[in-house]
DNA sequence: AACCACTGCGCAACCGTTTGCGCGAAAAGT
DNA sequence: ACTTTTCGCGCAAACGGTTGCGCAGTGGTT
């Protein structure tokens, strides 16, 4: 007993009016009179009357549909930046298209693709980890299709971004250790090639200098992030002639990592050993030892600020105003958050 | 510079031909000469011709989209199965629609409307905590939208789902504890209104009568699932008159906060007790001490299956097969899972 | 030479909605 | 009483494709 839809058609026989009359009535258009816009909604509302809003996607060549793509949804950062985003997309009428690349150029280029067959208004974009040419997103400008990037950003001028700077969070961190009294803070950085390790490093110097302490360079070691590596790089830290007392990890499953290696090396100098890390994910609530503090990375802002930036250049496109000359590049301050476990 | 796309009409006009000729062209059709069908090609690469899919969707009465509807995206469990749907949907070319209820049954209402006029081909739906009523749903069958129901369903005849059982893997939790020679064994279980609550002391019973032990309810305690009653439950067993060495908690964060305590209270008894959890989150690979085992229920498979069967009917839909009078309903068995760690 | 089948393409309707324009009638102005 | 304005509504095009049907031309069969 499918009862497809009502359409306006169907209505307007019903009535004996035209067409256009119903579109108008029920968008309260002036030029309908009061009493056939009652009856219309009237009529419409015993009919279940649903726009079909592939036909007004169509017609307005719009779909009020953001697309999103990011390397990997299960990734406790991006579910949480999704959220967000569907959070805010939501209040302002839009869906959210949803895509991942699993840290796939290639894919991510034919998902680019899809999303602007699909006709979406606008973008969302994490890169993928070794995306390197950005053509593709080159070419949405030509659709007039604007794209914000979050978080994994491309180095390039004339776009739109919200990102996360470490260089504050780190230097906070850093601070927070030698106020407590350390002297040697190594570092278990990521690898060269990232941006995010690049900052990470300069807060690392700024804080060292700051306090018109020397700048030690052997204690700061690359990781390729693995397990495997970040027992590399402990043990490497732990050898130095210095005597390190706190570490700065790369993220939380870095400093994860490290803590389970050093309760089970059982070292003495160990009990003493602190940890700072990065991104403060969930799972560190549910840790026995967990960093002292870890450097908040607001996934869940980073998303809604995007989101912002993008319904905004919407909206601007609608109102027909002056070609956009402006880039809006939100860079979120990173902060450190003390990690309070009575542990 | 913006260039329009494309369109039919256009590359029409420039090879003095019909539209539906191109059209036909473009899709191979086999009443288009071999000659046309190339030059149309080789114009509309030139132009850089992409088919408007709004225009596709609309005329065809079909978006090659399905919606998603869950309680909370950040929740890892969820986040994993709709990584899984956005794969699954992806290979047979559909995209994902998504939205959060935030566990809240009036969002979820609204968003099944939200979805009905996107008018998503069909729609997955693990439901809110709190939604009691269905007829939301039941309306969707009217326009002919199919549901798939996961994880989450609806006490319902005649629905699609796909969820987990969760009876077989507490048994195997159980038999496991009792070969490790395990004789009074816990259970911190969840509500006693959540239908899983019922289905693990269903497995836990089973287990022990089968063993042809007597079962004793004292070592089946109710928890609310915060941390704190986790406490309560914790203390409740390890005072139970039998010694219980052994428990088998709701979920993996119950277990956590479980194991926390324990080794804060530091009462000697403690060094060998034992604890096997569920849903064997990501977490558990970065913790220090974890369940000896967990219930693995599959988030990945079950989002993939949902979108299988999903796929399915829309496929018999297309082929205008019968009237569908079966219904799929897939229960995947929960399965124990060892944490080999070498701790 | 008449008939037929087949090939290759165009015509036009259709999907449901929006919207510029025009038109008749009623109300208002002179 | 005649012109002008306002009001209320309908006509029809447009958005970009898809598709049933028809039609001309070609080639083959009797």
């Amino acid at each position: 007993m499918l009862s497809k839809p009502a359409t306006l058609k169907e209505i307007a026989r019903k009535l004996n009016i035209s067409i256009s009359t119903v579109s108008r009535a029920l968008h309260d258009h002036v030029s309908i009179g009061l009493t056939t816009r009652q009856k219309v909604k009237r009529v419409a509302a015993e009919m279940n009357y649903e726009p079909n809003q592939t036909a007004v996607f169509f017609q307005k060549g719009k779909t009020f549909t953001i697309g999103v793509i990011l390397p990997e949804l299960s990734e406790a950062f991006f579910s949480s930046a999704t959220s967000a985003i569907e959070e805010t997309a939501y209040q302002k009428n839009y869906t959210v298209l949803l895509a991942q690349s699993h840290d796939n150029a290639q894919k991510e280029i034919e998902l680019v693709e899809k999303m602007k067959n699909h006709r979406v208004d606008g973008l969302l974009v994490s890169l993928a980890k070794n995306t390197c040419s950005f053509e593709h997103f080159e070419r949405l400008k030509k659709y007039d299709i604007p794209v914000v990037f979050f978080d994994r950003i491309p180095p390039l001028p004339n776009i739109h971004s919200v990102a996360c700077n470490m260089e504050t969070g780190t230097i906070e961190a850093v601070n927070y250790l030698l106020k407590k009294g350390h002297r040697a803070i190594g570092m278990i950085n990521g690898p060269k090639t990232l941006f995010a390790s690049g900052e990470r490093k300069e807060g690392y110097i700024k804080a060292i200098q700051k306090n018109r302490l020397k700048f030690d360079a052997s204690l700061i070691v690359n990781c390729d992030l693995t397990e495997k590596d970040t027992e590399r790089c402990l043990t490497e830290l732990l050898a130095n002639k210095r005597k390190v007392t706190a570490i700065v990890t790369f993220n939380d499953y870095i400093a994860l990592f490290a803590i389970k290696q050093t309760r089970s090396l059982q070292l003495p100098a160990n009990e003493n050993l602190e940890f700072v890390s990065y991104a403060n994910l969930p799972l560190i609530n549910y840790m026995e030892h967990v960093p002292v503090a870890s450097v908040e990375q607001f996934p869940y802002l980073q998303g809604q600020k995007a989101t912002d930036i993008l319904l905004e250049l919407l909206a601007n496109k609608e109102r027909n105003s002056v070609k956009q000359a402006a880039f809006y590049n939100i860079t979120i301050e990173s902060q450190l958050i003390e990690n309070n476990k009575e542990d």
